[in-house]
DNA sequence: GTCTATACACCGATAGAC
DNA sequence: GTCTATCGGTGTATAGAC
């Protein structure tokens, strides 16, 4: 697929890539968690209010996940062979992601354990969305879940 | 793996499942969906009431998934290559889940769509729960879920 | 039914020419 | 840098003896 894409030859892509699989892997993983930082997790370090980030971050997601037609990649990787290669990474981007939700909840004056919980719950949903979605065929159910996040993060 | 699990050769395998690796794969599914139905959905159709039915599954659900340590065997065959084989079989386990669940809830007093909603909602708790403690290996999220399940299922 | 042997395609990767 | 050719390994499956 990837010789398809470029347009290069195998050993083309070997010299590019000298850690073979694992380092094309990688390049996508950084790839893409680069895009979310950009397309989504920026949202959450903007200077309006907590209530405000939290919103615009859902609205973000939704895009990102193409309303429920995109699978996760940090899901992906964390299966199978690549879950030996990529553990530490996964982890680290997936506890990130966590952590950041979290603060701005925390910011808005929620206790830090229940902020703690709330942020877990939200990441649950939209991953346990994803896979129902992409097995019903049902892109509503991405929607009804993401209209309801916000509330469900920041209500007192 | 087959082989070695059962000590036969390769060629005596495909004696049994004259249909291949597709064959076998579907012997999985079967297999699974029967224990499913024998320990997590058997509790759905019990005479108590709906309550008790809806604790009953949820006890039940964190044996089956073994606490958050075993993985979705559907999530699984709707990932790659598998999906395109078994989608349609996949999808309909799912909806008989959800239905059944659903059903129990409307028994239970709730309006058929918000039970409905709810029964998604559970699900999608489920399987988002189950990759989140893959990745952090931390079963006491799978806990707290499971937990505020029956609560989240049946209050009005 | 089970086995050994084999076919065949593909994958990950490298060698070496240009 | 890019290519063709090739390697070793593996996965899926079959042939044919017993």
């Amino acid at each position: 697929m990837l010789s398809k894409a470029t347009g290069l030859g195998k050993a083309s892509l070997y010299h590019y890539f000298p850690q073979g699989k694992q380092g094309m892997a990688k390049a996508v993983m950084d790839y893409i968690a680069s895009n979310f930082e950009e397309a989504v997790l920026r949202f959450l370090q903007d200077a309006s209010t907590p209530e405000e980030r939290i919103l615009l971050m859902c609205q973000a997601l939704g895009d990102f996940y193409a309303h429920g037609h995109n699978n996760c990649f940090l899901a992906m990787m964390s299966l199978g062979e690549a879950d030996n290669l990529f553990h530490d990474q996964v982890k680290q981007q997936l506890e990130m992601w966590i952590d950041t939700v979290t603060q701005v909840l925390i910011e808005g004056g929620i206790e830090p354990q229940l902020a703690r919980e709330r942020s877990q719950d939200a990441i649950i949903k939209i991953q346990g969305t994803l896979i129902l979605v992409r097995i019903l065929n049902e892109p509503a159910i991405f929607t009804r879940i993401l209209n309801d996040m916000p509330r469900k993060l920041i209500s007192s």
